[in-house]
DNA sequence: AATTTATGTCAGCCATATTGACTTATTCTG
DNA sequence: CAGAATAAGTCAATATGGCTGACATAAATT
């Protein structure tokens, strides 16, 4: 693969050519987000299939794990998908013994989320998978340059949670 | 949406409490990694949409920008896809005109791709949503962050294309 | 009593990816 | 040169994770 144009390789730009600023869109960063994102999410994909889950398993169970008692309507609103999608993966896990839901105590209509013991170990198991790439990611850094890596993804995530259409979904 | 613990509302980790280090995974550096990637690619979706395009073809059609010429097998290493996912995006993106195919000048078998200057400018457009959100997202910071940030996405890729099993797909 | 809300479910469709099996050119090699 | 290897493409079937639309049920609100 001769002379490729992307991260693995010689990078593109040449950070001495620093004079003409109008240089356009920073291709260079935006690759390095796919590449780094792609190899993050990979490590977890890969402990997944060993329980016959993928992607969306991981992210229900996460959030469900970060947030005890969670409404499923409120799981909807941070995974942004529809509640048949999450229906699919959630069922799953619910009949996997991952999770458990139980009634609202003030609004028995609602199915409070949560992690089984289970579906906390499997949890904490990929985030420390993650975790380590995150923490040899930061190994090289200063406390200047670990500040900046969270400030930047923190402030690429949009303020307002884009508003969604007075009655969408959860109608 | 009360008290929910995501990146949006109040950050689930008091800044304060550094003693204990053994502290697990850094749940809060996980979820910034997926909704900051989520909005990312989220601006690219919605111009897409208006192409008739998804996700795959942006990637298709980026690597051909940056690697003019390209050969098919070297842009399948780049994605990680076989050549069947590749073929389907990349058919429409040869029919529509934005991606053009010329044979090898020393080795006729291979088509080597270039994007059409169609296609040129729809990377452009899209890395230039991107690059905003980005450059957005580093106002904030000094060059020290800047710095950090970069380095740190870096690092989180692999360094090693992993492997691929010597008689894979390209068989 | 009527309406709204929270949740779930059925059915069908789309986008993207996979495996496996083959075909067609073309190049390389013994 | 004959045969093997390589570059690319194609057909068919399948999986995953999304979507819309249409309903159903139970509980809370008005």
């Amino acid at each position: 693969m001769a002379d490729i144009n992307f991260s693995r390789s010689a990078p593109p730009v040449d950070p001495a050519a620093k004079a003409a600023e109008p240089s356009g869109p920073d291709f260079q960063l935006i690759e390095l987000l796919f590449f780094a994102y792609r190899d993050f999410v990979g490590d977890a994909d890969q402990m997944l299939a060993r329980y016959g889950f993928g992607r969306a398993h991981h992210r229900v169970l996460y959030f469900v794990e970060r947030n005890p008692g969670i409404r499923v309507t409120d799981l909807l609103d941070i995974l942004r998908i529809t509640k048949q999608s999450l229906g699919r993966v959630l069922k799953q896990l619910v009949d996997e013994g991952f999770i458990l839901q139980t009634p609202g105590e003030s609004d028995r209509r609602q199915r409070l989320l949560h992690a089984t013991r289970k579906g906390s170990r499997l949890v904490q198991e990929l985030a420390e998978r993650q975790s380590q790439r995150l923490e040899q990611a930061a190994a090289g850094l200063d406390a200047a340059g670990r500040a900046g890596a969270r400030a930047f993804l923190q402030n690429m995530i949009d303020r307002d949670a884009p508003p969604r259409a007075p009655s969408d979904d959860v109608a």
